[in-house]
DNA sequence: ACTTCTCCCTGTGGGC
DNA sequence: TGCCCACAGGGAGAAG
């Protein structure tokens, strides 16, 4: 569920409340949650600072002060909540991480998410760098982007979702700008004409803007910032999730498809190219 | 080399 | 009331 505007909020609560924090007793109660890492967490990060919390799409790391990263990766369920010690008793809770005075509690129902301590190379965790710029990094080159989305021979949600082509959309924001483009979520990448495809990578960021002033999209208690408030944004769907419901468009009715396995939500009336 | 499928997991909700 | 199944989702790794 939290895609990029989620986890950016998620971001600044984690920066607001933990950069120059150090971490005191580590427990991870869930062994899923500190897989794929060669080390214990408990033993290798009390003593580090949080020197910073950046984030690549819909993955985020704490900068340390031994310059490796701690990366963590919400998936569908995961939770960063910042609070006092023990206030945290949910029995989704998978670790929990003592700072000074603060408890940071990763509550994860599905055990999808993870921490994962890894070194830097070029300010990047080695375990993210496959994962492409996001639209909201300056570094973002929408034109470029575009061209290589147009030698996909995928359907164009399937590439939209490529967090190798580019990062940080997942299903709902996905649905959102082809809606707002006018882009049909079967049609293949390849099909595109270059404007489009950039009117597409333009959209996706306008909209994720959007959602991200709104505190991000939540559907229920799953998606949550740090300190357990959900967003707004779902009063604001226009094709996720509306199947029946009119286009606010046109007014004909969502309709509701599978691409590569994956609902696509969308307007057969104005989603044409 | 590129694309698609499978699987990990839990809770919810619809159908019978 | 309760059982069963489909579904939701990101992404790694396998299979096509």
């Amino acid at each position: 569920m939290p895609e990029l505007p989620e986890v950016e909020v998620v971001r600044r609560g984690l920066a607001d409340h933990l950069i120059g924090a150090t971490f005191d007793e580590v427990e991870v109660l869930h062994p899923r949650a500190a897989r794929g890492n060669d080390v214990r967490l408990e033993d290798i990060l009390p003593g580090l600072v949080i020197n910073d919390v950046r984030r690549r799409g819909k993955y985020l790391w704490f900068v340390l002060s031994d310059g490796f990263a701690l990366v963590i990766h919400l998936r569908m369920s995961g939770q960063m909540l910042v609070g006092k010690p023990g206030e945290v008793t949910s029995k989704h809770l998978r670790i929990r991480a003592q700072l000074g005075d603060r408890e940071l509690a990763f509550v994860d129902q599905r055990t999808f998410g993870y921490w994962q301590y890894a070194p830097l190379m070029d300010d990047i965790p080695a375990t993210v760098s496959h994962i492409a710029p996001d639209p909201f990094e300056g570094e973002f080159d929408a034109a470029e982007v575009a061209r290589r989305m147009r030698k996909k021979n995928s359907a164009v949600k399937t590439v939209l979702l490529d967090q190798s082509i580019v990062s940080g959309i997942g299903s709902i924001y996905a649905d959102e700008a082809m809606w707002a483009a006018g882009v049909l979520p079967t049609r293949k990448a390849k099909a595109l004409r270059q404007r489009d495809a950039v009117r597409l990578l333009e959209e996706s960021r306008e909209v994720m803007l959007r959602a991200l002033e709104q505190g991000g999209t939540s559907f229920d208690a799953l998606y949550v910032n740090v300190n357990g408030a959900s967003g707004y944004f779902s009063r604001s769907l226009n094709a996720y999730g509306q199947v029946d419901q009119p286009c606010a468009r046109c007014g004909q009715p969502i309709v509701r498809t599978k691409v590569n396995g994956r609902s696509s939500y969308f307007c057969q009336n104005c989603q044409k190219l």
